[in-house]
DNA sequence: AATAATCTAGACTTATTCAGTCCTGATTAT
DNA sequence: ATAATCAGGACTGAATAAGTCTAGATTATT
C-alpha cells in the first residue's frame, strides 16, 4: 500500500512544532527531541536532511540552532516527501530512472501510463500544504464540522 | 519513496492482456504467464487477488480461468491498487487503521492532516483508468503529441 | 586561546516489509 | 475416474527503511 517513509511523518510533526516559535524561532535538535518526544539520533537525521534541502537554515556551533525558512503555507506535502525520500515516483519506470528492476518486456510499454499515474499523485501532494496539515491545538479542541 | 508494489504493476500489465481478447475473453494463469513473461506463481498470486477483488470472475476447472468482468475504462488505477495491496493509505496513522506504530503523542494529532493527503492521493489514482494506461501497440508506435 | 555546544557527513546494524515460491485442498470438464 | 485449474495459506529469502553511532567542522562564550 502506497506508503510514505516514517521519517516524511517526522519531519511534518517537526516542521510544525518549529512554526510554533517557541524559541525565538530557533531550534536545536536536542529541542525538538525534547518537544515531540521523538529520539534525538532521529531527530538529527531528519533535520539534516530538511536542512540539505533548503527548507530549513542550519545555524552552526554554541548557540546554534534550525530555524523554518519558509512559511507553513508555502511548503507542501510534496516538498516534505521529496526532501526525505528523493523524487516522488510510484513505480521504478519513471521517467528520470533507470528503471533497473525492470527486466520484464511486456510491462516496460507500461511506462507512459505509470508517469500519468505519477504526476497526477505529485499534483495532489502539492496541493496539501503544512500549514493544512498542522492542527493547531485551539482548532483540534474546536468541535469539527464533520467526522475524520 | 511513495511506491506502489511491484504486484500493482504486474497487476495492470496482466489486466492489460485481458483485455486484448485473444483467448476468447477466457485466460488460465499458464497463458498469462506465457503471454507476459512473468513467473507462472507469481501471475497465480495476482490473480487470486484480483479475483478476490471482484475485478475479474474466476472459472474452476478443467477448461477453467479467469475473465475481465468490467471494461478497461472502468477499472481505476486505485481499484487495482486496492486489490493488491489493500486500502490506500499514505501512512498508519489514517483513518480505518489502529495505528500501531504510533507511539509519539505528538505526532497522533496529525492524523487528520494525513487523512486529507490519502484522499488527495486516493483520488487522483481514481482518475486514471486502466485504458488510459493500456498502450496498445499500435498507440505506442504513432507519434506523440509531446514528450512523456 | 581554550572550551563546550551544535551542526555535518557518512557508515553501520537491525528490523520490517515485500517478492517470490511451494504445498495442499477444492472444483469441474472430459 | 482423471486431469486440469483455481483457492488458500505458509514459508523463505532478498530488498529496503529505520535507527544508531562515531568522527569531523563550525562558532559562541569564557
Amino acid at each position: 500500500m502506497i506508503r510514505l517513509s516514517r521519517l516524511t511523518d517526522y519531519a511534518v510533526a517537526l516542521l510544525s512544532h518549529m512554526g510554533t516559535e517557541g524559541k525565538d524561532g530557533l531550534w536545536t535538535a536536542a529541542d525538538l527531541s525534547a518537544t515531540s518526544g521523538l529520539p534525538m539520533p532521529t531527530v538529527a537525521k531528519v533535520l539534516k536532511l530538511l536542512a540539505k534541502s533548503g527548507m530549513i537554515a542550519a545555524q552552526r556551533g554554541a548557540a546554534g540552532g534550525y530555524k523554518l525558512l519558509r512559511a507553513q503555507s508555502a511548503i507542501s506535502v510534496a516538498d516534505i516527501i521529496e526532501a526525505m525520500d528523493g523524487p516522488i515516483a510510484i513505480t521504478d519506470c519513471a521517467e528520470g530512472s533507470e528503471h533497473p528492476g525492470c527486466n520484464i518486456e511486456s510491462i516496460c510499454p507500461m511506462s507512459d501510463g505509470w508517469n500519468k499515474v505519477n504526476r497526477a499523485v505529485r499534483r495532489a501532494l502539492e496541493q496539501v500544504s503544512l500549514a493544512e496539515m498542522s492542527v493547531t491545538p485551539a482548532s483540534r479542541a474546536a468541535p469539527r464540522a464533520s467526522g475524520a
